[in-house]
RNA sequence: CGCGGGGUGGAGCAGCCUGGUAGCUCGUUGGGCUCAUAACCCAAAGGUCGUCGGUUCAAAUCCGGCCCCCGCAA
């Protein structure tokens, strides 16, 4: 059996997961990398090797970081590894015709929703802050316009269960290897016909603004529920008490429980309970200001809540 | 040299500015109360105050070096 050859584009964790899965498939061999340039992160600011990067150079695959991946000279060095096949799993650049002429219709992209729903950046947080009841994974075929892909195959997860994004994010690990493992195969083979988008139900998932990361109170409890788990990814959902931030990591509604929005309502060994537009909202996990992240169980003792209080 | 916060009994914090008895809320252990309890009452154990040096009669506190941790940002 001769093991198809393919390339990879990807950049972090999520797209890393994806890789090994096609690292360890035998059908697949993964004859070239591509992913972002090593970037300043972490706390002084030092360049940090992508995950996928961080995983593929001890094993001697090739790797390419370029700043634009469309330019002509990366192009040149794609082609030189003769893939057949290219898996796009959250690269960050945006592919350009030119890239898709090297597989024509042979290059796919794995995306963390149900397309056509949640087109683009942050379709798990989207899916979450907007109280959808189930979201997933698909895999479609690149095209130029943005997650317009005919579908090659869905995984769908259920999403009622007080999951935040960080968990849906886990979850769909599996099931995107799964889709590399199963439905690409199938559609290499001939086994599989695309199903074009319904262009009537897209919506788009533009990237997350840290203005919408601020907790208003005001706003009804399920909502903010709804925030504070699909920002539990990236920024996280914060409020403020006493002028210094607190983010908000873990919260449940608390139905019926009333007062000035911005009010504890309610404090006991694990949690708080602050008023909003409707019903409550109980707080068990948060981060202060400079500080890690903690449970209310600890941080009630160091900083004592009482009833009462406003939080803004 | 990206910006900022911090290292104080097992946990989360206060005390530092204005040096002079190690504090708070919990936890742990023992005892009491109770039909009973994760509740209540009493008591106890447990800390080289990150580290090295300096100033001082005296340093958790002021000064300097070093180590470590965390948040923001990207």
């Amino acid at each position: 059996m001769s093991r198809i050859r393919t390339a990879f584009f990807g950049t972090p964790d999520f797209a890393r997961t994806c890789l090994e899965g096609l690292i360890k498939d035998a059908h697949f061999e993964v004859v070239g990398v591509v992913t972002q340039p090593d970037r300043p992160a972490g706390r002084h600011l030092k360049l940090q090797p992508s995950p996928v990067k961080d995983l593929v150079q001890p094993l001697g695959i090739p790797v390419l970081c370029p700043e634009n991946v469309n330019e002509p000279a990366v192009l040149e060095a794609i082609s030189q590894w003769k893939a057949e096949v290219a898996v796009v799993v959250a690269f960050g650049q945006i592919l350009k015709q030119g890239i898709l002429d090297l597989f024509p219709r042979k290059i796919v992209n794995v995306h963390a929703s149900l397309l056509p729903r949640w087109r683009g950046a942050a379709p798990i947080q989207r899916a979450i802050m907007a109280g959808d009841n189930e979201t997933g994974v698909c895999l479609q075929v690149l095209v130029l316009k943005l997650d317009a892909g005919d579908v090659l195959g869905t995984r769908k997860l259920n999403l009622d269960e007080g999951l935040d994004a960080m968990d849906v994010h886990e979850k769909m690990k599996p099931l995107a290897v799964e889709l590399l493992s199963v439905d690409l195969m199938d559609y290499l083979r001939g086994n599989l016909s695309p199903i074009p988008q319904d262009e009537s139900r897209v919506t788009y998932a533009s990237k997350i603004d840290k203005a919408e990361c601020r907790i208003d109170w005001s706003r009804k409890a399920v909502e903010l529920s709804n925030q504070i788990r699909g920002l539990a990814m990236g920024p996280s959902a914060a409020c403020r008490r006493e002028g210094q931030i607190l983010k908000v990591l873990k919260a449940k509604v608390a139905p019926g429980m009333k007062g000035q929005p911005g009010a504890v309502v309610g404090v006991d060994e694990n949690s708080f309970t602050v008023a909003c537009g409707s019903d409550g909202l109980q707080v068990f996990l948060v981060q202060p200001e400079s500080r890690a992240r903690m449970a209310v169980k600890e941080y009630l003792k160091g900083y004592p809540l009482a009833v009462g209080q406003m939080l803004e």
